[in-house]
DNA sequence: AATGAATGAGACTTCATTCAT
DNA sequence: GATGAATGAAGTCTCATTCAT
């Protein structure tokens, strides 16, 4: 009988520990974030990341193990400088921040971790905790901080939305939500959201726009 | 767990097909929505439905045409009829509009489904199709409709907010957003969504104010 | 393609849950007898039962909970109505007394877990300390009934064979030793033990002769 | 366990291949010994022997090679001079003889292979002839050698227990028989086994024990 | 000689599902 | 309609062993 299809004949590759477990905990959070930590083999994380099941094993101690981890990695806060440095909230810093913040609203990995967050958040109650504490509680203090410059540079519209500054950063969240729930990137609420980002956009700038002198 | 030492010799109950069907649709969105499909085993469902774990196949399929089932029925668009009906929309219709959609908001049931949705949904692109047709579609035409009945009374402040209405009525998804992340209704962000509730109102209230008399 | 060697086809054979638990203990104490525990897997004893392996899981949390149960069986203390009985200790009593030791000693259900008790015992302290109380320290009483008998009947000659009367059975020990090392009934030491046994008979046979008159 | 996690910065040492060799038969015969050689792993073997899991095979071809080696170091046949040297059989020799009986009995070494024979025996029919060969059969002899001794001498009483010497014996292999089930060497039988030997002393001192003249 | 990353085989266990009762 | 015994197909994890360094 002839054997034509030979066995791929994987060659075995070693890798830097620190090199593998990185190749490791991208291809976990790919798969998590595709299919739900249950429903993921750590068969399909091995494959992915270019190693045999077994070999999973030698970087982390269980399947809960590289979750865990992920959080650990994904859930360090981490702010760019310019957001945090204390620049003047003026028209340039919208649309960069408009910028930032849709990038960051459609960047895969964030919406893979978010997506983990609601789907697993249930049974780690602590990552859901900490999660709190090391990126929404910063944002919220984010927002505080715009509001506050704006107020002590008298440009502020006093109204219900600027009052309650998270009214008006909400449509970002409307953005995750929505984009959380479409599959891929394709198709969904593309247009939507790229309308939704420019209204934001200009809503944001009327808070800085010079005030009509009376 | 199928556990041979403790018979607690459970009565063979028999009920009404339709009956049992709804019991289990229920302890499923319940399970599921806690834990995931995939982490779901069918014995829990059936434990908590009342019945045996082979007992569920004498209704449903399988495991997948309950969450089938469970999508259907979720997924019919039901709205309030005060909602639809060609009412004004004043002040009396924001609260009412306010509180409707904050309790859903926190409505466990619906939390339930989004949740299903975000981590399940990709393996069901059809489901979050409907969805997006059954669900928020609906939901962006009623925001159309609001501007147009503002609009046609001149009544509005022409401004990026109203031009997008969807950004007024983002904070909404935003709750949700955060509802999804904190695990049980306890703790989290009980705090931060009351506040959000009432500034929204407020701003909303704002709109359908009697303009100032020039 | 001709398929001639069609699949055993096994036909799902349903039996009560006493009798297939009792199966598969006869079955798990087979194998874990001939080949340990740590050896020996589920597969072959569920085939041995006549069941799948799965199935062993419908009437056994674990493999770890076979062996318990098997323990528990088999440490239930056990003895013959005539051995407990008060009856004398004369030369009738004597041979039946030897040929149940010896029987006893080439039970295979009692070298089973002879051997289980020696191999595995080190992870079950507890199944060791029952042993001792279930098994041996009812051997041990015994023994000293029948010295107390002897003594009694002032029939007893007064050497440390008979103070220490442990000393006299210790050859059904010795015999236990030698088959639990033998490995199966054929070959080893079946000839030392016939002989053995016939002389242990003599000796105590000595002990119930009627003392000669002085 | 491989455990990423804590680099305890284990330094290389390299031993003579003998010297390592060494070690890790004796780490070998502890874990197979505690634990049976199934339920021990090479990981604990190579941790105990101070080298890494892989280290092993630089000495071993396999795990069963260790077993093998294990067995054949320890079947070697090794007798005390003065058991073996025609010397008289006296009371001193009794003395002598007890003494090394009962501290064999209770050699963990000796235990150890005791125990691997009773559980692993079965595997490994060769092992068990070879002990037969090497180490019962000089005992049996060395018995028969002293009954030889007495009878020449003619100081012999001739009863049941003398014509089969084994009984007189036996005690040894009923105390060897209760180490190997009580796990540790604390607790278990240790009273019953002292006092098993002194009794048994005494009556071997009988033998010896000059004829009373008629 | 020694190591640690890597692997294939196999272990136990769970699960969705079927079937006879 | 309901059940519990039974099952095949995974899934996670362990282990003895190999290989490049």
């Amino acid at each position: 009988m002839q054997c034509p299809a030979s066995p791929p004949a994987k060659k075995r590759v070693r890798l830097a520990p620190e090199v593998r477990k990185q190749l490791i905990l991208e291809a976990a959070l790919h798969e998590f974030s595709a299919q739900g930590f249950g429903a993921t083999s750590t068969e399909r994380i091995a494959q992915r990341a270019g190693l045999s099941q077994a070999g999973l094993y030698a970087h982390f101690r269980s399947k809960d193990a590289i979750l865990e981890t992920l959080f650990n990695e994904l859930l360090r806060p981490e702010w760019p400088q310019w957001l945090v440095a204390d620049v003047p909230f003026d028209a340039a810093m919208v649309d960069r921040l408009v910028d930032y913040w849709y990038a960051r609203a459609a960047d895969p990995a964030l919406l893979a971790i978010l997506r983990l967050l609601v789907a697993e958040g249930n049974r780690h109650p602590d990552l859901l905790e900490r999660w709190r504490r090391n990126v929404m509680q910063p944002f919220f203090q984010l927002e505080q901080r715009i509001i506050d410059t704006l107020a002590a540079q008298d440009r502020i519209q006093r109204n219900a939305l600027t009052e309650h500054f998270q009214l008006a950063t909400a449509p970002v969240a409307h953005v995750m939500l929505l984009s959380l729930i479409q599959g891929g990137v394709t198709g969904g609420f593309t247009d939507e959201i790229a309308k939704m980002r420019e209204a934001h956009r200009r809503m944001l700038q009327q808070f800085v726009a010079p005030l009509p002198s009376p």
